[in-house]
Order: structure tokens, then C-alpha cells, then sequence
DNA sequence: ACGGGTAAGCC
DNA sequence: GGCTTACC
């Protein structure tokens, strides 16, 4: 074969070969294959050491590992101007930064400065050579890749753009065009023969792996089990096969020969346990040649590409963004509970010794069976999903599903930079250069800068409501005022005066510098422009989804666009620019409230970047568009028409039922994740009453309707109507038990008392209790018995839950209660 | 390991 | 009033 058609997965650096290598997937035959540079591409800081005093500044073991040292020059965006610098190239990447001993160190001690040398070396060579992960790529014989050049032109629902931001565009489209390959694939899960006081340990395998299952994408289930005497079936009732091993090592040789057959392999927490666990045990048990290239916290495979859906899953833009919050905690339990509807049947206990082989074999394919769907979930979903994560932050699949957004985004922004021969400038350079004081008063004790404007509701039942928002309001100001740490005090006398927040001492360049400003409008544009659209109008189904996805990646990305210059580990962190974007978009608010009264609409609420309009006509609404628009140059859109909206008096807590009857819950105690079943069933019913309601008479009928089911809860309550389960809260442990310090919160005595039971407690795990009476007042869900329950802090929850709505719609929870008080309550406590 | 603002329950 | 969690 001379030209074969390849999808790039990752670059990595092979410290065998001493160079990097692209992993690339062949959709024509499945196949993952390796491609070794051959472009003699070396890893390499910039400096402004000159030349020929490397030799003598840097130590001798150092020195050896000097490849190549040049001149190069580069674009300066701080101080707007060329520099000359000295490229240092190394011989392995080692030598410029990481290990203990290292050029970046040892030039900063002797006084130079240092740019671009915390760059892994793998991006950097993504970077150099204008790769982008994701893409289909043709590879010949000789290891040589290209991408066929689409040349795009420039659609005209685009034309507004600056001439930046349009090439921007261009070269992007292509990108999100293209469909992602689908994939074969398998999930893998290990149980290891452990006692029940202690956690196999991965870097301490001394206990012997007991069966492994894995699940395919073509239906095929097999669980490897270590025969340990007992009859062992050849198959499940699921239809699984049983592969039986007198000895430990052939079990992990042909466990390992599996994996390698496939170019996906999920598996939940398979970076620091199931992978490294096979391979130490493999090592030990003089097993060769296995597939899995450990490091210190991941576990690549060179026959495929593995992901580990615990990452994956415990990704905040993941949750938020692309499931919508729907799980709480990050076990693969908790995570299958909410998104399959499918939990974990737990084995009665942890002493796998005393579990028998078949049993073990049924609880291993179960969690195999589980991380497969969640990998396939959506019916690939999720890779395509990070297929275009890769595509839009040049960053390796491998990476992008391990790394945050702020990873992602840095990643974005310094391939640019590259791409145009820019000096990437270090975070302390950016400070020092364009300062790093804020001006302005955070609300919020310990915070940086002031944000976000909270309108004062107006409390109360209000018909005929408009929500009018600024759609991605902080992308839109970046791009609409240019507001970057590039463009943010910048050098220029002449561009002093451009300062856009009276209050605030900044001033924006006008010369168009900058690359980050373009970046985001372009994502934003191409985003609501095309991709939105397409995944509304497309005809073909798969094309549908696809670019629904498109849009969606795109949104994770504007959505952190400006909250990553406020972060101050961020690589280009820029309080000055971060402040001036919340100040720009409070202007933004205010200036909109004004011109809504001058039209005399009444503005009831409103929250960062959306207003509610009470009684506004549809000519009324558009005439508030355009006149935001013309004074301001950012898009205020009509959202959607509220039939009712109940605001009570608190911020951010509304209910509101659109005119097609759909029904919004924003932050109320009932829509709270960690409230129990109990007292959310009970809001939920309360919901479905208000939800009917469509004019301000039909509202008395439906209020007397909604007493009565609280009064029915109430009622269940007293006379222990319940189950112990719809009683449970469920809180997330965020942290290990032992660096809760300073005080003891509920979960965590709760946590405690599970761990002195002998059961594990981590981080990111759900603790369920129930609130009982005595010393303690909570109690592990597990433990606890009905009759311990204390009613009345039951009552006091659903009273807080209900008065949140009840307050607004002139109702009282003891009223409604009382009438029951006098009967039964009374007697009862 | 994106930001700040708001609210609730408990210590 | 601080800590912790969940939400906008």
C-alpha cells in the first residue's frame, strides 16, 4: 500500500526512538498504526540567552544534551514589536524542562529570560507542524502526512467579520464539516483478590487479578476468571462467556492480547487502577510485550486509544455542558444510576476471597457492561464529541478527555499563535507588562473583581412575561470590544484614551492587535451562524446530529472563554481583562433596563445577561432589540414568553411555565439534586398543578389544589408513609475525610461512620443519610430504621421547600398544615 | 484545577 | 459568621 487514509488520534514521545509519534486510526480497515517523524523535529525552549554563551551557562550534562542552537525571530504581542531570540533545541525533551535538572531552570537561575519551554513536547510538535487531531490525513510509505487543503470560501452570512476573524473562520469550517469516524470498541474491567480492610494498591500489586470482563461494540461479553476450585459455568445467563485460567500470568497474556485488538478501549478509573494493575501484575508475572504505556497519572495503549470515562465524567464542562448536570457524583454507580437508569448491585461485601468465582465473574461483567453503554451513550455521543473537542483545541484525543476546559482553551489559543509565528508570552511577562491590579470591588469576600449584576425580583405572580437575553454575552463583548490580555494596556500613547469603562482605569488598543478577540467571535459566529442552524434545518438525520454536536462543543468553549483569563493558573491570566469583561457586560445590563423604561416596559428581573419584561407586546419587544443593538453593537434577543413567571423575593429562585407549557425550576430547594425523593415528589406534584394553570382565574382553583397535596405529603409524613430511601439526602463528599478540618458538616459525620464500618469512602462519591433523632441527628441510609426518623426536621425541609413558591402566591405553609396540626401533629410531637 | 453572585443548612 | 454544597 503505498497512500493509506489515516484519522490522527494523538502524538506522543517515544523515549525509545527518541523522537515524537502520531497515532493514527484507519477507518478502512480499524486499525491503529504508528508513525514516527521524520522530519527531525526536536523539542526546544526560546530564550534571550545569546548564543554562544549556552556552552558555558549551561552545566555540562545539560550541555551534552544540546541538539541545535539558532536564531529565530518572533512577533512580540505585549510590547507590539519583532524580537531576535535564541532557539534552543534539545536532544530529548527532558532536557528542557520536567526532570530535576533542566535548561529552563538553569537559564531562569543565571538571569534569562525563558519563553515556550512548559509546552509539552507533544503539542509543541502538534504545533509546529499545523496538525490537527480529530482529521482524516493521507500518510505514505515513507511516513510523510498531509491533509488535503480545502480552501473555504468565506460564507456570506459572514461577511460583518473582521478580516482576522474571517480567516480564522475559513480554516475552521473544514474541521466541522467533516464527520468523525465511527469506531469499534471495547469497555474492560478488572477485579483484583483483595481482603476486606484494604484497596488493591496499583503501585503495590501483590494480589492477583481475579477476572476481567470485557463488553464489545459487536455484542460479544467474555469475563477471564482465575479458577479457584468450585464449578465455574461456561456461560452466564446474559449470554457472557466464561474463560477459565489455571494461571494468573496466561489470564493477563491473552486478557492483554484482546485489548489490543481494538482501537477504543474505555474504562472507568482505568489510568490509576484497572491498567496499571495489569500491566505492574504482567511485569511481575514475566508477561511481555504488553500494549500499555504507563505514566505518572495516565495509561496510554499503543494499540488504540483508551479513555477513562471516571476523567471524562468528573470533567465540569462534561457535566454541565453536555449532560446537563443530570449526575451528581463521579462513581461509575452514580454516574450509570442517572444517565442508564441502571445501578450497581453491590456484593454484600469487600473480602473478595470469600466471593465465589462465579459471583465475582457476574459483578465484573456488570461494571464492564455499564462503562460500555456510558462510553456509547447517545449512540456515540461522546466521541463525537471529542472528536471536535480535539479538532477546535488541536489538542490529542488522548489529552482532550483527560484535560479541562482551561487546558483546552490554552491549548486553542497557543496553536495560533504558533501558527502565525507569535511569541507565546508567560504569565508573569503578561502582569508585569500589562498590569495585574483589579479596580474594581468584588461583592464576594476573597474574590477578585466584581461580576455579574443580580436585579432585585419583583415578587409575585406575574403574567404576559418576555425573557430577553444576550446570547453568550461574555463572548460577545470579547469580540465586540476586543477585550483580551493582548489587547488590554496595550502599548500604544495613542490608544490610552479608548477606555471603555469610565470607572475603570484600562484602555483597549484600537490598532488590532491580538489574536484571542478574532479566535472567539469566530467560534461564536460559526457557532449561532451555521451549526445552530444546521442542526435545526439539515435533512439528513446523522448530519443533523453531527452538527448539533458541533454547535455544542463550540458552546463549551465560548462558555469559558472569558472565565479562564480570571483563573489565576491560567497560562495568559489577565485580571485587568477579566474585570473589564464583567464591567462591559453590567454596562450592557444597565444600558438595556434604561432603554426598556424609556419604552415603558416594566423590567421585573433580571440575571447577568437576561432581562424579564412584564406585559410587552411583540412590536414592543423588537423595537427593544434594535435599539440595543444600534447603542451598543451586541445581540439582545427575545428568549422565550413566560404565560406566568413566580418570582419570590429571593435572587436567582423562579419558577416560570412558558406559553407552550414547558415549565422552568430555577434554583429552588425542590429542583436541588440533594433534597430527598420525598420532599421532591411532593414539589414535582405541586409543579404539575401549576403548570396547567393559564389565566389569573384558573390560579385560586389550582392553589386550593396545591394545599391539598401538601397537606397529603404532610399527612404520609406523620403516619410513616415513606420509605427510607425517598428520605435520603445525598450529598457530595468533595473532598478525602481527612482534610475536612474545620468543621464537621452532616455528610461527612456521616462519612465517617461508613468508613468505621469498613466501607470505602472517597472523594467524589454520594453520601446518602436521613435525618434521625438523638446526639447525632443523621445517620447512614444503610443503618438507619423508620422509627428513628425525625419527623419534624422532615417537616421543617418541606416547609423551607414549599415556602420559596407558597411566599409568592399569598399561601402559608402552616396555615395549609394547621388545619392537620390540631388533629394529629400535635399528638405526635 | 474557567469566573463571580446567591442561598441554605449546619457548626 | 464561617464552612460546605448546590445552583444561576
Amino acid at each position: 500500500m503505498t497512500n493509506r487514509r489515516g484519522i490522527l488520534l494523538s502524538v506522543f514521545y517515544s523515549g525509545e526512538e527518541k523522537s515524537a509519534v502520531m497515532k493514527f486510526y484507519d477507518p478502512d480497515n480499524g486499525e491503529i498504526f504508528l508513525i514516527r517523524d521524520n522530519t527531525g523535529h526536536k523539542p526546544y525552549l526560546l530564550t534571550n540567552a545569546p548564543p554562544d554563551s549556552l556552552e558555558e551557562v549551561l552545566s555540562p550534562s545539560l550541555a551534552a544534551r544540546l541538539y541545535r542552537v539558532t536564531r529565530v525571530r518572533k512577533f512580540d504581542v505585549l510590547r507590539d514589536r519583532e524580537v531576535e531570540l535564541t532557539k534552543v533545541e534539545a536532544k530529548d525533551p527532558l532536557a528542557i524542562g520536567g526532570s530535576s535538572r533542566n535548561m529552563r531552570e538553569e537559564l531562569t537561575k543565571r538571569g534569562f529570560n525563558v519563553w515556550e519551554a512548559k509546552i509539552k513536547y507533544y503539542d509543541c510538535y502538534v504545533y509546529d507542524r499545523g496538525l490537527i487531531p480529530g482529521c482524516s490525513y493521507q500518510v505514505d510509505e515513507s511516513g510523510d502526512v498531509s491533509r488535503p487543503k480545502r480552501e473555504v470560501p468565506v460564507p456570506p452570512e459572514f461577511s460583518h467579520l473582521d478580516d482576522k476573524a474571517k480567516e480564522i473562520l475559513s480554516s475552521m469550517i473544514p474541521l466541522f464539516d467533516e464527520p468523525s469516524p465511527r469506531m469499534k470498541s471495547v469497555a474492560v474491567d478488572i477485579e483484583v483478590l483483595s481482603t476486606m480492610d484494604r484497596m488493591p494498591d496499583p503501585s503495590k500489586p501483590d494480589k492477583p487479578v481475579a477476572a476481567v470482563a470485557m463488553v464489545d461494540s459487536d455484542g460479544m461479553k467474555e469475563i477471564h476468571v482465575l479458577a479457584r476450585g468450585g464449578e465455574i459455568p461456561d456461560e452466564l445467563p446474559s449470554g457472557a462467556r466464561i474463560l477459565k485460567y489455571e494461571n494468573e500470568g496466561r489470564l493477563i497474556r491473552s486478557v492483554l492480547d484482546r485489548i489490543s485488538q481494538y482501537p477504543l478501549v474505555f474504562t472507568y478509573n482505568g489510568d490509576n487502577f484497572d491498567m496499571p494493575y495489569l500491566a505492574r501484575r504482567a511485569r511481575e508475572l514475566g508477561v511481555r510485550d504488553w500494549p500499555v504505556r504507563l505514566e505518572r497519572d495516565r495509561a496510554l495503549l499503543d494499540t488504540g486509544m483508551h479513555v477513562d470515562l471516571y476523567k471524562l465524567f468528573s470533567n465540569k464542562s462534561i457535566q454541565v455542558y453536555v449532560f446537563n448536570n443530570r449526575y451528581l457524583g463521579y462513581t461509575l454507580d452514580e454516574v450509570a444510576e442517572a444517565l442508564l437508569g441502571e445501578g450497581k448491585i453491590e456484593l454484600g461485601t469487600r473480602d473478595f476471597y470469600s466471593v465465589g468465582v462465579r459471583e465475582l465473574a457476574e459483578y465484573c461483567l456488570q461494571d464492564a457492561e455499564l462503562t460500555f453503554k456510558l462510553g456509547n451513550i447517545g449512540d456515540g455521543e461522546l466521541i463525537r464529541l471529542l472528536f471536535l473537542l480535539s479538532r477546535i483545541s488541536k489538542m490529542s484525543l488522548e489529552e482532550v478527555s483527560r484535560q479541562g476546559v482551561s487546558s483546552w482553551i490554552r491549548n486553542m489559543i497557543f496553536y495560533e499563535y504558533r501558527r502565525r509565528n507569535w511569541l507565546i508570552p508567560e504569565q508573569n511577562e503578561i502582569k508585569a507588562v500589562r498590569g495585574e491590579r483589579t479596580y474594581s470591588q468584588a461583592i464576594i469576600k476573597g474574590k477578585k473583581y466584581m461580576g455579574a449584576i443580580v436585579l432585585e425580583p419583583v415578587p409575585g405572580v406575574h403574567f404576559n412575561v418576555a425573557v430577553m437575553d444576550f446570547a453568550s454575552l461574555y463572548p460577545s463583548i470579547i469580540g465586540r470590544w476586543k477585550v483580551s490580555f493582548e489587547t488590554i494596556n496595550c502599548p500604544h500613547d495613542d490608544c490610552r484614551d479608548n477606555r471603555p469603562v469610565e470607572e475603570l482605569p484600562h484602555w483597549i488598543c484600537r490598532k488590532g492587535l491580538g489574536i484571542v478577540p478574532y479566535l472567539i467571535q469566530a467560534l461564536r459566529d460559526v457557532r449561532v451562524r451555521r451549526y445552530k442552524r444546521r442542526a435545526r434545518e439539515e435533512k439528513d438525520e446523522h448530519m443533523r446530529r453531527w452538527f448539533d454536536t458541533v454547535q455544542r462543543s463550540l458552546k463549551v468553549f465560548l462558555n469559558a472563554s472569558y472565565g479562564v483569563f480570571g483563573y489565576e493558573n491560567f497560562p495568559l491570566y489577565s485580571p485587568p481583562a477579566a474585570e473589564t469583561i464583567t464591567a462591559l457586560a453590567r454596562k450592557a445590563m444597565l444600558l438595556s433596563i434604561e432603554e426598556a423604561r424609556k419604552m415603558g416596559l416594566e423590567v421585573i428581573y433580571g440575571d447577568t445577561d437576561s432581562l424579564f419584561i412584564k406585559g410587552a407586546s411583540k412590536e414592543e419587544v423588537e423595537r427593544l432589540e434594535e435599539a440595543v443593538e444600534s447603542k451598543l453593537g451586541i445581540d439582545l434577543e427575545l428568549e422565550k414568553w413566560y404565560r406566568y413567571v413566580v418570582l419570590s423575593k429571593l435572587k436567582k429562585n423562579y419558577l416560570g411555565v412558558t406559553v407552550d407549557g414547558v415549565i422552568d425550576v430555577k434554583g429552588l430547594l425542590g429542583k436541588k439534586r440533594n433534597i430527598p425523593l420525598f420532599v421532591k415528589r411532593a414539589f414535582d406534584e405541586v409543579l404539575e398543578i401549576l403548570r396547567e394553570v393559564e389565566t389569573p382565574e384558573q390560579f385560586e382553583e389550582a392553589k386550593k389544589r396545591v394545599a391539598e397535596t401538601i397537606r397529603s405529603y404532610v399527612k404520609r409524613l406523620e403516619e410513616g408513609d415513606f420509605s427510607l430511601e425517598d428520605l435520603a439526602f445525598r450529598t457530595m463528599l468533595t473532598r478525602n475525610l481527612d482534610s475536612y478540618k474545620k468543621t464537621t458538616p452532616q455528610h461527612v459525620k456521616v462519612a465517617r461512620m461508613l468508613e468505621s464500618m469498613g466501607k470505602r469512602v472517597v472523594a467524589g462519591q454520594v453520601i446518602r443519610y436521613v435525618k434521625v433523632r438523638g446526639r447525632d441527628g443523621v445517620m447512614p441510609l444503610e443503618l438507619a430504621n423508620k422509627s428513628q426518623i425525625d419527623k419534624e426536621k422532615y417537616l421543617e425541609i418541606m416547609r423551607t421547600t414549599f415556602e420559596q413558591i407558597l411566599d409568592s402566591l399569598d399561601m402559608d405553609f402552616d396555615e395549609i398544615v394547621r388545619g392537620r396540626r390540631s388533629t394529629s401533629l400535635e399528638e405526635f410531637f
